[in-house]
DNA sequence: GATGAATGAGTATTCATTCAT
DNA sequence: TATGAATGAATACTCATTCAT
């Protein structure tokens, strides 16, 4: 190994260090709330560096967000699709997002952020509701649809939206969860019996009949 | 009025309009990302008055997070709730609910702010999940179950935040999606058609049977 | 009583509160560390009546030490001298002297805080050395040499400041002197105890003859 | 010298230059009246300094606190201690203070300050009374009882703190004094005529018996 | 490439003082 | 005269970023 490997090698160490504490920190206290200095001295590098690798502040952030997803995406197409109905199927897929989440609180606080960040990075709405796993939902509910199991759904990106912010929405609010209910998100059977829910509500809400227009457009404006 | 209700008055014209700038900063950029300084330019009083009747930056926080969701719960309070069968009271419940936020997005903002915060405080979380107006829902599916015409619900809370993140999240995201879907989310057509698959999915869901303990203890791991 | 004189009384009721409450926050914490405000709210009126009073806060600092001054020279004015000889008056002005800064620790305070700054008003300087009671020293050591008791004094007014500064030095350090003695500078007995080292060295001073300028003149260096 | 030791060089520097502003400018003005900005600006280097080095404020003044009265015990430690008789070894101590005390203005003025504080801080005490210096009084007067030049003393602590008040006493007022008598106290002759004074009232008080304990019981009261 | 020191612009907070009633 | 509200100029402290070695 020559010489220029080794540092360049040493370099690569030191830019996964910082990553790695910027990952923690920023999914923790957000853009503005992150010090670039705990960062650098978590890191075991320094804050030099941090400008070095990645040039400001937002760098860090931006090239974090993106190795969270990235990790995510990653974990995500790991996981098997065996051949089966498309019910059980979709039974799995959610179950198996949940369980996803669940192990990966720093991925649901960068969405998090980035919700509240005024950004239009479609990137990242993307990894958000399609690319982390759920995208595979579309082709589910059209194979359901086909072999006639689930019933016709208006617009699928609307379906997928729901479904994922109804999942996010338990890791979104955790800590307040945990303390409200006194029970503990990292525990898998807590899990479970919130995906029977999740479940409940796809898999129910698949097979009925869309609302008709005609019922809603009446019902809308009486209750505001 | 005597002249101690007129000073009266004018301090709290001035804490009003300073919990109203600080509301608007605070949903906007979070307690780290808002500057005392643009709310009290904002305000159009200023600094020292922040201080005089908040106390500290936190403080006005505290204050601006108590307001929205107190304006909140009242509005939601105003509602009616006409005596119509369980399943066309919770589809207007979930579209009012959903009309709601779409009017409120500095509510969907703290919200989302207080579920990153670490605090557990809980009063926000009985706000966010049952306060919210949701917790009539609690009563319409037990009372559409008496009924026959809802299946049993296992834990009813559960079902109330799976609910609430579904519609939470379409405004949480909302930045994202407008860009990704190129739509309007102030369009009340737009919440509309949302609307038709969040009730969709509990509509069926409650109709549905519940997932049975024996499908989803299989089915949980292969899929990860 | 007419209207006018009533509110004269008011106003003069008023102006006493404050300088009350100001002569304890300026001794507590002197000019930059006492706070108008607090003075404001101890003195049961408002911040506004004290610049319709004293014009500033420096005004009212002077008012406030010219009020202790006063207070102290009234005090001291009050004691009696019995027609006794020198060297017992002496005895009795020294202890009396320092039983009255024992008692008077807000005076002693204002005399310290008058050293630090950086006024040359000498009717500060005054009360602080003569005014406050020793003056008397100048005359008693005059007829006790005129007796014979006593030996020839070169220049007063140098004795009257080394006596005074080592009264005023015990009550100067009162707070690190109680907690390295444990013991309490307010008992009567414990002054005692010091007041018998005063007289002690003014006495015998006194007494003694004065020292030789040949003797410090060689002595002055080799120390150094 | 390696790169190391040439940048914590640096850093020290730094730090001393902002020490050395620091004990000019409390010295001057005491903890609540000097400027951070102020000390930034003089020290030749800038305000974040001051926080990485010494923390706050407060901080700021321990340190320089504490660096003016080791400075102040060195200076001590380094005068000589001819083996003379107690008598002109007592006057060469005194004599040698009052010299110290004049040549260094802000030691003097760091004690005024802490004495006015309200800690309770013994090592600052100790310094003041026992450590600069005068301890060795403690050991001269117990060695002139013994040679029998000297009478029994009760509590030499007593002593110590009466000489000691009486030497600072005349720095404490210094700008006072200076505007009263129209002299100079930077001035050693000056100095050496206030320390004949103190001389006398010393060397007169240690030959002199000491005073009755009836005396003074009677005497105690007449006077008030 | 790596590191500790340095910095200027900013950020929350405080304070003496004045205004309006 | 009396009072609570209001204000702008400081004031202590912080932070992202850069420099020197």
């Amino acid at each position: 190994m020559t010489e220029l490997t080794k540092r360049k090698r040493s370099a690569e160490r030191t830019r996964a260090q910082i990553l790695d504490a910027a990952v923690d920190h920023f999914a923790e206290a957000g853009l503005d709330g992150a010090r670039v200095d705990a960062i650098a001295a978590a890191s075991g590098s320094n804050k030099r560096m941090i400008y070095a690798h990645f040039g400001s502040k937002e760098g860090l952030y931006d090239a974090a967000l993106r190795s969270v997803i990235e990790a995510a995406l990653d974990a995500m197409r790991a996981t098997a699709h065996p051949d089966l109905p498309p019910e059980e199927r979709t039974r799995r897929l959610v179950r198996g997002y949940m369980h996803f989440l669940a192990e990966h609180p720093r991925f649901v606080r960068f969405l998090a952020w980035q919700g509240l960040a005024n950004t239009q990075d479609t990137s990242v709405a993307t990894a958000d509701l399609v690319g982390a796993g759920l995208d595979r939902l579309v082709q589910l509910a059209e194979r359901g649809v086909a072999d006639g199991v689930f019933q016709p759904v208006g617009d699928l990106r609307h379906l997928v939206v729901a479904v994922n912010g109804m999942c996010l929405g338990f890791f979104h609010r955790r800590a307040q969860l945990e303390a409200l209910w006194g029970v503990d998100l990292s525990d898998p059977a807590t899990i479970d019996a919130l995906a029977d829910v999740v479940e409940r509500l796809v898999l129910g809400g698949l097979r009925a009949a869309p609302v008709t227009a005609a019922s809603h457009r009446d019902a809308s404006e009486p209750t505001r």
